[in-house]
DNA sequence: TTGCGTTATGCATAGTGAAACATAACGAAA
DNA sequence: TTTCGTTATGTTTCACTATGCATAACGCAA
């Protein structure tokens, strides 16, 4: 038997989860929105849905994107996005150490 | 902005939660599956679902249950199911605690 | 001007899980 | 034997979400 959860922050709606962290992070790395979804199998139809309700409910935007050019286009974080990453990141790896520690104090 | 999550055990399937923590906690104050379903504003069919879902994974009986008789019947949580509260209430404050602290320290 | 690889977005469909509906069976008491 | 309030369970309906499809627009380069 194992501890599993699912957790994210809020604001009326949902706002950032590992999901969404994960997904701004190959689009990042890969320097595009399309690639990343491939990656991560999944649609660009649904990538893109996410970045832009995650902005919507942020309040800020998440990604610098270009359409058209050389390579089509383009899309990496903005400073803000990779501030708000950072401290999130910290946060999920401090609460997953936190559950591991306390499951295994409770149930083994 | 604040934190939300959901956490549940699992051993292939998910086997204990919160929903259900609480399903078997007002059953065994009423006495009945039927009277815990209308007070928590859910089916008996609902209900009653849950708990076998869970006994089967478990591996043990959670309620003793009588069909039939001068209250029509009733049910009340085995001893066993009683202890897997204990832990698992224990197991969910100290998650709690835990997750709140981290995200105040984090994000405010 | 044509082609390419992006971002951007509406819409239609499928799939999943919850809720609702319908019955059967039980056993004590009147 | 009838009534009552349970437990027990299959089936059907519904709502919401995820997925897939189709298409427009953009801008550089050849």
């Amino acid at each position: 038997m194992r501890v599993k959860y699912k957790i994210w922050l809020e604001d009326g709606d949902r706002i950032f989860s590992d999901g969404l962290a994960l997904l701004l992070k190959t689009i990042d790395d890969e320097g595009s929105i399309n690639r990343a979804a491939q990656q991560l199998n999944m649609s660009y139809r649904q990538a893109w849905g996410h970045v832009k309700k995650a902005e919507q409910r942020l309040g800020f935007a998440l990604l610098d994107k270009k359409v058209g050019g050389e390579a089509g286009g383009g899309a990496e974080l903005t400073d803000s996005a990779r501030g708000f990453m950072q401290k999130y990141l910290q946060f999920r790896s401090e609460v997953h150490d936190a559950i591991t520690q306390i499951f295994k104090r409770n149930f083994t």
